[in-house]
DNA sequence: TGACTGTATGTCAAATGTGACATACGCTTC
DNA sequence: GAAGCGTATGTCACATTTGACATACAGTCA
């Protein structure tokens, strides 16, 4: 994995289990970040595309600015639920979703 | 929607906000929760498709016989975390994940 | 019939996710 | 440099999701 995305998983609140300076993650949870991380991407695509500040989207989700920041950022303490549906809400189509979460890193 | 999916929503504990008999879902539920029906659907299928029981699965996930159950049954107490998490230790790729929640209904 | 295997469903304490808030940061404009 | 706007980050009370357990249900075999 390219430093780039280490340092934004780390950032990003991922921890690792053991001492090493490196995250060390399993084949599955590395998947499941990156498809995270693309999902994170996507939603503040659609954002810019529309020209939306975080805050009127948090207002169409029923959310705040900060955890629309904090799902852009893929942080650990957002859900795939909340990203998902809020795709959805955002007017993405469920096969568009599937795309974005098919897609290669 | 055809009365069949009605019903297992219903009986998976789907609720209603209004008084009428129908479930009464925004289109960004609806696609949600069929989103996670396919995924319940597929995770049975790799499930049977390995001659595997839910208790067997349940111990490659550290989880229970009963949230898989409940993953099968697209519960509404389980999350998409959750079962997406599931099918990529199982062996599912995360492109394969992708196909699954894109397919139409 | 009873024993056994596999699946479904209800419940619960503990773990995790949530919106909201405060506040920091970065940038532009005056 | 102060004010304004948009975004990032830390915290918290409250809500939802979790694995585990008990138990019900369905099928098979002897």
């Amino acid at each position: 994995m390219e430093k780039a995305k280490k340092d934004r998983l780390k950032s990003a609140g991922w921890r690792v289990g053991d001492a090493t300076e490196f995250l060390e993650l399993s084949a599955e949870e590395a998947a499941f970040v990156e498809l995270k991380l693309a999902l994170a991407d996507y939603l503040r695509e659609i954002r810019v595309r529309n020209e939306w500040t975080q805050s009127q989207v948090a207002r169409r989700l029923g959310s705040s600015q900060s955890r629309v920041a904090k799902m852009e950022a893929a942080d650990a303490s957002v859900s795939l639920d909340l990203m998902v549906k809020s795709l959805l809400i955002l007017g993405v189509s469920r096969s568009e979703v599937g795309r974005v979460i098919a897609k290669a890193a």
